[in-house]
DNA sequence: AATAATTGTGTTATATTATAACATACTACT
DNA sequence: AGTAGTATGTTATAATATAACACAATTATT
């Protein structure tokens, strides 16, 4: 099982990691020849900035402070599309909302733990779901390509009780 | 494994398991003591009918067309809302519409099978994936509550190959 | 039956999310 | 430098969803 969950939900050395996720990022567009660039590599900063999923129009205003230039939405919604189209961004549907992917290029079903109360999101990926879930379509002679799942919940430091507090 | 695939995916005598279906909600709702009035169950009716998920304005069309008498939305959202809250409808969030829940009563998680091509959305429950994802929320300390999951694919009527033509 | 309390709907306005269409600018290659 | 391809700017608008308040219908209470 990979997942980003103890990062999300614990402290730790941000700055480090996120710059390491934008190495990773470049490389990533280098090998499929396409450009990150400043406007996308802002975006994307941003996103893995905040473990809470960030929608188009927060994106908007973000960036607007660091660029000091305004910026329409068009721009925000065409380098969020990048970003998905590469595997660094997941859409987040029932938030209209996007959210940084925490181990981007790995073949993997998204599954979102949706904090409803801090709205903190983590991610996790489990062979076995999919593994599960490919066997129900195959049953249901349904051709699977892709998948969203979103689960909601608490996460541990919005769950009450059994925790060190 | 609960589903509604076949109802979907092949020509089936709709008015009649429609109306039981009526017949259900309405039991359903006299249970709950709240009230099924005309325009919910119009609603209810409409989704019920399309295999495909209807959004709020297509509904507020479809409804208008029957009444005569042009609704807005925010009584077809308040309509949908209480439906959803009974469990008679679901969301697709990723596609903002509804579709009206084939097994109401029944826990389960929904799982829908949404074809990329007719748009058509069936519905299974399985006992396994709720399971699944109980220990992977439970492993990340996660407090499971609801989930969303959406499979997206072709259905048997949109994949071609393999199938009696 | 009259009244109050609750629940449902009508109405208007507006917020939020997303995209279409076209112009301009940047980048890389020859 | 010229050109093809890619990226962004700009304006307008589409599509989805909700807030706020008024009115009507239904149910419960006296």
């Amino acid at each position: 099982m990979l997942t980003n969950a103890r990062l999300v939900y614990q402290p730790h050395d941000q700055v480090r990691s996120i710059n390491a996720a934008l190495d990773r990022a470049h490389e990533i567009c280098e090998t499929a020849n396409v450009r990150l660039t400043a406007t996308r590599e802002a975006i994307l900063r941003l996103l893995w900035q905040s473990h809470q999923p960030l929608g188009a129009y927060q994106l908007q205003q973000q960036l607007a402070k660091i660029t000091d230039k305004p910026v329409a939405p068009p721009t925000i919604y065409r380098a969020i599309e990048f970003l998905i189209d590469l595997g660094l961004v997941h859409r987040i549907p029932s938030l209209n909302a996007f959210v940084g992917c925490p181990f981007p290029n790995s073949e993997h079903s998204n599954i979102f733990l949706i904090c409803e109360s801090c709205k903190t999101v983590a991610e996790i990926a489990d062979n076995r779901v999919n593994t599960l879930l490919e066997t129900l379509s195959d049953k249901a002679d349904f051709k699977l390509k892709s998948q969203s799942i979103e689960l909601f919940g608490l996460c541990p430091n919005c769950e009450p009780g059994d925790k060190d507090e």
